[in-house]
RNA sequence: GCCCGCUUGGUGAAAUUGGUAGACACAAGGGACUUAAAAUCCCUCGACCUUCGGUCAUGCCGGUUCGAGUCCGGCAGCGGGCACCA
């Protein structure tokens, strides 16, 4: 008998796809749309298994809709801007723009066999000009509508390499090529006004019931909302007559506990006090040493600098508290500046603690007494009643909140207010590769926004990377521009976007992605919104929620209807393909390491070592694949020996699809051997001949397999449905039924097995007579009277312990079930003669006998 | 440090969402076929014990319940995110 041979299959069905022409997409108002996404990839260059399990995930979802019946939209592009393009090229000295086109290239010559139901004639890469030019259009739109601005803002700064570095270019507070201490500079920079969204961006998210909890929850925190006072206390001894320090504080109802007040080192009046004062200088300088991260500056050693100013408390002229300059107060948050409560709050109270400050409890958990109770190590932060606090004692905490807030807005020195951590979004990036921004600064009208009908502003080819720092801001004429208003010698904007703005609108481009505006309007309301969108939970956050803001900004400017605002229907968030990481010392010494390649280490049980010279390597945690740590596995071995239905089989069994799954080689031969077998059975049938037959065991497997599959696949359960077929594959392997009845069996079996191994489906579904492509096949039906089992094996507890089974008729009825478990000898012998004092039976489940 | 997850046999996992823990696979061991190998097929496979029976087992400690992998509280380990990696 023949082998199926995937090598000279696979490339038949992918053609005779593409000649049908079955996956390109068109609106069609008869028909329901679908439209399905996976988050599309940066061209590193090469695929690797985790996009493999991620795209044959959007694949199966998108083949399986399209069998439903539903008019499917399933594009593909590149997010093809960003940093590992310069690196390359300073590494390389390769153009950035070549360096990607060629990335791109190769991986869809890779991906071009794995045989996914993509419409390719919509793809683009957001480097083309004409995509980013119709990005610049939008960038305009926003910014006549008011979603953007210019501000100050912090980077980090190589002084050695005169440029601004990435959080993940800094190690240890130092560049990773220069190794120089990293400075904090600031810079003004372009934001989007996505704070003004806050609580919209917080509401909507009651809306997405498709997406996770664990994401909408992630949200919700990310966005931060918080109620609390923000308020002047009277500052004493500051120059230049500032008389006011106003803090914000979400617990109010510590204000008599407080113990001291804080400022950021980045706060105007703790750089004006450096003016004078070379040791607050010297503290500030240090503080800015530390990176620009939230990580960063939490992870940091709490310190302060008492600035011998103090401020009185609000509800008593005669207390006084210290101020001090404090390394953990973020200028970016609230005001900049806080007062201390040590007693109910960590942070708070480490500082206290090392700097000898007041600790005095004002809130006591219910059974503690206002006399006794005391903080030791550990601020109390659980609920209570108020001590020590005046006319608050007693009240609860929301209580002594709500009358703290009364009373410093009776006084007139502060205010409840709501405020949420979400931070306006800094788009200005100080590189080459990236999309410009479409202004032009003039000396006389300042702040100029380009015409639409220049635009694109290209980027220039003619650039070098043998300097450091942005080839745009010393190349020679790029910069000199007429000025759009005056028509006057100005100069460009060298600054270019964040790589968060090509992929917050790439989904709505998707819809038109030849309209030579943003987008179409009739293609956009037909489409959109995304039904499903699939991609790895590491962007639960900044990319989910950019683009929630940015659907809402191209609303605003008639980019989009109203309708797609939340542009993400459902939301599945893959796990991630993990691998060991392998590390030698670098060779200039430090705490710096060369990563290597798993292909690169020879790896024992015992440890690894490196396969050309031998040297020891480092067996590091398993983390998520990715190009910094060289942890990714290369997927074409597996194509090119097993071929495309063996990699897509492979990836969707075993590991539910929203778990990590560590890379293992073992498993790709099984995937392989098993779709021989499917093929082996088809073949055997085949050959058989004969007319189609009937057979009642298989017809109710035949159900039951379609049941689960079906199943399977709408709840995402894809390792589930895999396990079915693995099954109703060994029930047809062991079946006596007459070849004809196993035929119609398999034709169903190559039906569900089509939005996984598609080829093979194809195959097997032509030879046994199938009509047509079986990808243009509708989607099988159960028949729900063969779903239904007669007989039922309930097992009986004894005190909830499994003693015995018993097989019962499914209608009957609860006194006849609790008759025949007692009647059971197995039950008898451990009741022993005893009387059950209570009978649990659950229909359909269990008995449970109580004694 | 803060926010969010995850943890079940030698391995990946399943368990109808509070009702028989280990479906389906991988690996391993045994057998059949074969001169032999490959391929294929069959059997065994959580641990322990006195083995047609029983005890213990879902990271650890406690709780709720007739009944807990599933719910609640605490702890540990691992992973993701932390705003300029994408």
């Amino acid at each position: 008998m023949s082998r199926y041979n995937a090598r000279t299959v696979e490339p038949k069905w992918q053609a005779a796809w593409e000649e049908a022409g079955i996956f390109t997409a068109a609106p069609d108002a008869a028909r329901e749309k679908y439209y399905v996404l996976e988050m599309f990839p940066y061209p590193s260059g090469r695929i690797h298994m985790g996009h493999v399990r991620n795209y044959t995930m959007g694949d199966v979802v998108a083949r399986y809709k399209s069998s439903r019946g539903f008019n499917v939209l399933h594009p593909m592009g590149w997010d093809a801007f960003g940093m590992p393009a310069e690196n390359a090229a300073m590494e390389k000295n390769v153009h950035p723009g070549t360096w990607t086109y060629q990335n791109i290239e190769d991986m869809k010559t890779q991906m071009k066999p794995l045989g996914f139901s993509l419409d390719w004639t919509r793809e683009f890469a957001t480097c083309d000009p004409e995509y980013y030019g119709q990005q610049q259009a939008l960038f305009l739109d926003m910014l006549e509508a008011g979603l953007v601005y210019r501000k100050n803002a912090v980077v980090n700064w190589d002084p050695v390499d005169m440029t601004v570095l990435a959080n993940e270019q800094v190690e240890n507070g130092r560049g990773w090529r220069s190794g120089a201490l990293v400075e904090r500079k600031e810079l003004t920079q372009w934001f989007f006004r996505i704070s003004d969204m806050s609580q919209e961006l917080l509401d909507a998210i009651d809306g997405l019931t498709d997406w996770p909890e664990k994401v909408r929850l992630m949200q919700r925190n990310w966005i931060g909302r918080s109620q609390g006072l923000q308020f002047r206390f009277a500052l004493h001894g500051a120059p230049d007559g500032i008389d006011e320090l106003e803090v914000y504080t979400t617990r109010p109802d510590t204000l008599f506990g407080a113990s001291f007040a804080a400022i950021s080192p980045d706060h105007p009046l703790a750089r004006r006090l450096e003016q004078d004062n070379a040791d607050l200088a010297a503290f500030n300088s240090e503080c800015r040493r530390t990176g620009t991260s939230e990580e960063d500056l939490e992870k940091a050693e709490k310190k302060g600098f008492d600035t011998g100013l103090t401020v009185t408390h609000p509800f008593d002229a005669d207390w006084t508290l210290p101020v001090y300059v404090a390394n953990f107060i973020l200028m970016d948050y609230g005001t900049g500046a806080i007062f201390g409560c040590p007693a109910h709050d960590q942070r708070d109270l480490d500082f206290a603690r090392k700097y000898g400050l007041d600790v005095t409890p004002v809130v006591a958990p219910a059974d503690a007494l206002a006399a006794t109770f005391e903080i030791g190590a550990e601020a109390y932060t659980d609920p209570g009643h108020l001590i020590n606090s005046k006319f608050l004692d007693g009240m609860s905490i929301e209580e002594a909140k709500a009358e703290v807030i009364r009373r410093i807005e009776a006084e007139g020195v502060g205010e409840g207010v709501t405020k949420y951590r979400l931070r306006d979004w800094g788009v200005s990036r100080q590189r080459y590769w990236g999309c410009p921004i479409p202004i032009v600064h003039c000396p006389d009208c300042g702040i100029v926004p380009e015409k639409k009908e220049n635009l694109p502003v290209e980027l220039p080819q003619d650039v070098n990377f043998s300097q450091p720092g942005n080839p745009l801001d010393r190349h020679p004429t790029w910069r000199d521009v007429a000025c759009p208003a005056c028509g006057g010698a100005a100069r460009r904007e060298t600054d270019t976007m964040d790589t968060f703005v090509d992929s917050s609108w790439y989904f709505a481009r998707f819809t038109a992605p030849r309209a030579n505006t943003p987008t179409d309007a009739e293609a956009a309301a037909y489409w959109m919104n995304v039904d499903q969108y699939i991609g790895g939970v590491e962007h639960a956050i900044l990319h989910l929620l950019y683009s929630r803001f940015f659907a809402r900004a191209m609303a605003k400017t008639g980019h989009l209807p109203d309708s797609a605002i939340e542009p993400f229907n459902a939301l599945f968030t893959q796990g991630m393909v993990t691998h060991e990481t392998y590390s030698t010392p670098h060779p200039d010494g430090g705490e710096r390491v060369v990563w290597h390649t798993p292909d690169e280490v020879l790896r024992s049980e015992s440890g690894a070592t490196l396969r050309d010279g031998g040297g020891a390597v480092t067996v590091g945690p398993t983390i998520k694949m990715s190009k910094s740590k060289k942890n990714v596995v290369d997927p074409e071995d597996i194509i090119d020996q097993y071929g495309a239905d063996t990699a897509r089989w492979f990836v969707m069994s075993d590991s539910p699809p929203e778990r990590d799954v560590e890379w293992t080689a073992s498993g790709a031969e099984a995937a392989w051997r098993h779709l021989q077998r499917v093929w082996r059975l088809a073949s055997e049938v085949a050959e058989a001949g004969g007319a189609d037959a009937t057979d009642a065991d298989l017809e109710r497997a035949t159900a039951r397999a379609i049941h689960d599959v079906t199943e399977g696949i709408e709840s995402f359960a894809f390792n589930k449905a895999v396990a079915k077929l693995y099954e109703f594959t060994n029930l047809l392997a062991k079946s006596k039924a007459p070849a004809g009845a196993r035929r119609v069996a398999l034709r169903t079996m190559a039906q569900l097995m089509m939005p996984m191994t598609p080829h093979l489906a194809e195959e097997v579904w032509t030879l046994l007579g199938g009509e047509g492509l079986v990808s243009a096949a509708p989607w099988p039906k159960a028949d729900p009277a063969l779903l239904v089992e007669d007989q039922l094996t309930l097992p009986i507890q004894v005190n909830g312990k499994r003693r015995a089974e018993i097989s019962v008729a499914r209608d009957a009825d609860k006194a006849a079930v609790e008759a025949q478990a007692l009647a059971d000898p197995a039950v008898q012998r451990v009741l022993d003669g005893a009387v059950p004092k209570k009978v649990i039976v659950v229909p359909g489940r269990i008995v449970n006998l109580v004694v």
